[in-house]
DNA sequence: CTTGAGTCTGTAGTCACTACAGACCGTATA
DNA sequence: TATACGGTCTGTAGTGACTACAGACTCAAG
C-alpha cells in the first residue's frame, strides 16, 4: 500500500513536488515513465526516492543538468565521487559569486533606503543613484 | 555628434545593453521608440541616459516591471521619494531573503565538499545528502 | 563593383516551471 | 440509475529577461 501503485497525486505530495512538474520531468526524461494503471501513472517507491534526490538537488541550486549528471554518476559504484565533487565545487562557486553579487546589491539598496530615511538631501538617494555614473565610487568621509 | 543621431550599435557600446536587448526592450515598451534615420533606429542622449537607468536598476536586481515604476516614479516631480523608498525597500528585503537561501546552500555544499575531500566515509557523502531525508538536522558532536 | 560592417524584421530557443482547456475515469451518495 | 466530485489525462501556451539566429537591406570605402 505504501510502495506501489502510487498516484501521481500521492507522489507529489509524499514530495512536495507538484504534478504539473512531475510531468515536466517525465517529458524531459529526468524521471522515467512510469508504468500506467489503465490510463493513470502508477508509481513505486523507487521513484519517491529518484523525485526526493532531483528535489533535494534542486534546493541546493543545481540545474536540472546538473541534477541528470549527479542521477547519473549516483547510479554509477562509488569510484564516481571525485567526479561529484568536483561538480559541487564548480556548483559552490556559483553559488557563492551569486552571493556576492547579491550582498553588492544589498549595500547599494540599503544605503539608498537609509538615505531616503534621513531624508537630509533635494531630490530622491535612489533615483540619484540609478541616474548616476556607473562604477564611480562613492567620495565618503 | 556626441548627442545626436546615435545608431543602436553606438548606443550598445556606450551603455554596454546589447543590441538584441535594447530592441526588446523598445518591443516591450521600456525605452521608447526612437525617429529613423532611412530605416535605421536614431538615438539622441536622452536614450543613453534612460537606458543607463534601466542598466544599472537591473544590475541593482530591480524587475523589468519595477524599472518600469522607477522610470514612472523618477519622470514625476521629487513628492515620490516614499514611493520610491518603498519599492527599494521591499525589494531589498527580497534581496535579503536570497541571500539567506544560497547561504544555507552554500553551508550544505561546503560541509559535502570538505567531507569529500576528507574522504573519510564510505560512497560520498553529497550523493548521501541528496539521498537523505529532507530538513533532518544533521547530528553533530 | 565588391566587400564588409552595421542594421533591419521576425521568429524561435533558453530555463524551470506553471497554468490552463477540455476530456476522461472511478467511486460515493441520493 | 443519475450525478456529483475529485483525481487524472493530453496538449498547448504563458512566464521573465533575454539571446540567437536567418535572411534581407543599407551604406561607405577601396
Amino acid at each position: 500500500m505504501a510502495d506501489t501503485a502510487i498516484p501521481i497525486g500521492e507522489l507529489s505530495r509524499r514530495t512536495g513536488c507538484n504534478i504539473e512538474t512531475i510531468r515536466y520531468y517525465e517529458r524531459i526524461g529526468l524521471m522515467p515513465a512510469p508504468p500506467r494503471r489503465g490510463r493513470y501513472r502508477s508509481y513505486g517507491g523507487g521513484d519517491v526516492v529518484r523525485l526526493g534526490f532531483v528535489r533535494r538537488a534542486r534546493e541546493l541550486g543545481f540545474t536540472l543538468n546538473e541534477v541528470r549528471a549527479l542521477l547519473g554518476l549516483a547510479a554509477g559504484g562509488d569510484t564516481t565521487c571525485a567526479e561529484v565533487r568536483d561538480l559541487a565545487a564548480v556548483h559552490l562557486k556559483d553559488v557563492r559569486a551569486r552571493i556576492a553579487d547579491l550582498k553588492r546589491m544589498e549595500r547599494v539598496l540599503a544605503d539608498s533606503v537609509r538615505a531616503c530615511d534621513a531624508g537630509q538631501e533635494p531630490g530622491c538617494p535612489l533615483i540619484d543613484t540609478l541616474y548616476a555614473e556607473p562604477r564611480a565610487p562613492a567620495p565618503r568621509g
